[in-house]
DNA sequence: GTCTATAAGATGATAGAC
DNA sequence: GTCTATCATCTTATAGAC
């Protein structure tokens, strides 16, 4: 299985032919800076510098490419956070990292080919099937570092961290869309979620008092 | 000016050449329906039943006519919701309306189309400008409730109407997104929003002991 | 104002030489 | 494994008949 070629290969591992390589990235870089709607077969094979027709050798399709790369490029993402994400331990730790995280994947423009896969998504089964991988792999680290953090405190009797990590991805991917037509206006709305974090933050770190008065009224008001 | 037509005719006002008019819709529809990735001038002329031609003739470019669409369509659904968003005065009832638009809408196509809109706009500039005035108009419209909901309460002083807007425009638009590869998931991240709009809503509504102490802990997380 | 016809180019995908 | 050449089909946009 050096490469008869016809399609698999999984992961980059050991040594991968550089052709499937470059095209690989090439297709994860149009899709960032092309956006899905510019998304055709000789841009990509133009920003790899290899013919076009290797694309249908090595993938079938595009869409088969673009999903392929897509995977490729969230499993090297999501690892490059993992263990950053285990060190954390509070909600400012966590509010923290989330800063850093969201300026360098944003540099890096991986919350842009985000967005653009999930807005293919909507009307191509192949390019879901990606967006749905690549979504899961994000949600379940930033689940795992919000149950953790949220572990003890009076907030985990009303935190989801499922919940609260798909909102969260979903939000940021809405973010930059609006940043693409609206920087202030993006700028806002994050600085406007930081504080809200910041408010959970302090809520998770009240008196007993005033906690068993939170409690309460939550009480209420779900029943309400 | 009754229709040498050559492009501009802005709103539907008065009465709009009928071809124009099943133009904006079908554009509006198609966005909707097949994405930004699927759209052109032919499948938008068929659900109009006109021919592709007149698009060019009336609009000047498809993108002339995406716009045109997106602003009438806007124009239509804010105002639907403007006397609705007037009479909210409370956090509770903000959050009820919010959730009766977040399902009105989305059965409507409304926010599928704006992030469709927002995707193609990254790289499309009559398309961004036709999602900031879109973006524009439905942050004005929450901003307004918004501000006046939180007035008076120990929330005025931390939170930031415009911001808060955004990022609510923003996120049902990520989430809409995420909502076409996993339903379910998005679904458990909209049910988190809601539980953390529910403890805003209680925080806002906390006694005074319980106020101060928080008031205490948010400057002082600021500060550090 | 609306149509048909068409130009000029881009698209996904394949066949076959090397 | 990579290339050239090519297909049928799609695209935006225009010219001109009616």
């Amino acid at each position: 299985m050096t490469d008869g070629s016809p399609f698999p290969a999984g992961v980059a591992g050991a040594a991968m032919n550089p052709t499937r390589a470059k095209l690989l990235a090439a297709a994860a870089e149009t899709l960032r800076h092309e956006g899905i709607a510019g998304l055709a077969a000789r841009p990509i094979a133009a920003r790899a510098g290899v013919n076009q027709a290797l694309i249908f050798y090595h993938f079938g399709t595009v869409a088969g490419l673009v999903d392929a790369a897509v995977r490729a490029s969230v499993e090297e993402s999501t690892a490059f956070y993992r263990d950053r994400f285990a060190r954390v331990t509070s909600l400012v730790e966590l509010l923290q990292v989330g800063r850093e995280l969201h300026e360098r994947e944003r540099s890096a423009g991986n919350v842009a080919m985000m967005a653009q896969l999930l807005a293919g998504a909507q009307q191509d089964e192949a390019l879901a099937a990606a967006a749905r991988f690549a979504m899961q792999r994000w949600t379940a680290e930033i689940e795992a570092v919000v149950r953790r953090v949220v572990e003890g405190g009076p907030l985990a009797e009303l935190a989801d961290p499922a919940g609260i990590a798909r909102a969260i991805s979903a939000g940021f991917i809405g973010l930059e869309l609006y940043e693409g037509v609206d920087a202030a206006g993006a700028s806002a709305g994050l600085t406007a979620l930081e504080q809200l974090g910041a408010l959970v933050e302090v809520l998770d770190d009240l008196g007993p008092v005033a906690r068993r008065a939170l409690r309460a009224k939550v009480r209420r008001t779900r029943a309400g």
